[in-house]
DNA sequence: TCAACACTTTAGAATCATTCTAAACTGATA
DNA sequence: TATCAGTTTAGAATGATTCTAAAGTGTTGA
């Protein structure tokens, strides 16, 4: 708890009430893939009602951080990652399926990067049925 | 013209006036990337006015039949695409660029596949900046 | 050839995730 | 504790996409 005040002031984030509930439940030690939905419901569950605007408001606030990532896998609903280290996933669209790839992928047989581009990122998603 | 009356049959696909429009530009040989938008620009500047709900139908409707791929790398536009060979692609986000890898590419250190999950593709895009 | 009908097109409304607005609220600071 | 910048929020707005239902058209069998 005071954890959480002291992380999210180390990230220059007022620790506001809402935030630390966001942030308790999102940086636990376990590694999730939320949308601003699931985030909405779950800690409802938790008894802990947050409107829609400030759960998107905080997901971008620890997004713009580097707190968390962005994955665009569909194009209706935008995940959050709180696995900020680079890594890859297996994804079923059809069951809203989600799980980190954390071993070394190496790609090999990449053609020459466009002229005046560079390489930002590789991103290996595994489509499952 | 004929030929793509025919192609659109040979798909049970009725050869509307605004279908081989549509398919007369997608499948000229040259291979594309477009959106609703992009392609409702792209024949307007050609004098042919589609309506946007017909753009959308018809892409669907040649998705459906394995004409177009689909492809999210954006959580607000969807990208059709008239390669549909198994490939990947180059991408900035920023500047909208989307560019072809028709090259084999090979990727190495998969874990093991989830129980009871089949992979159906591997999708590599490279994000330039 | 052409009537009949299933398929298609379209304008405009609806949907829905997300963003915006602006007013009330609150954490930080002196 | 007063002050103020930073936050939260309800509700409106946005924008890509889908839906609705009415008008239009390609196909086909007689
Ligand atoms: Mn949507
Ligand atoms: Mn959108
Ligand atoms: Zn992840
Ligand atoms: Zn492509």
């Amino acid at each position: 708890m005071n954890d959480i005040k002291q992380f999210l002031r180390s990230n220059a984030l007022r620790p506001t009430k809402q935030r630390i509930v966001i942030a308790g439940y999102l940086f636990d030690g376990i590694d999730k893939h939320v949308t601003a939905e699931s985030l909405s419901t779950e800690l409802a569950k938790r008894k802990h009602i947050i409107s829609l605007a400030t759960i998107y408001n905080t997901l971008h606030d620890f997004y713009e951080n580097g707190l968390l990532k962005k994955l665009t896998l569909s194009a209706d609903r935008v995940y959050f990652d709180t696995n900020t280290d680079h890594h890859h996933h297996f994804y079923s669209e059809k069951e809203q399926f989600l799980i980190d790839i954390n071993k070394n992928i190496k790609v090999n047989g990449l053609p020459k990067t466009p002229k005046n581009k560079k390489i930002n990122k590789i991103e290996v998603i595994v489509h499952l049925d």
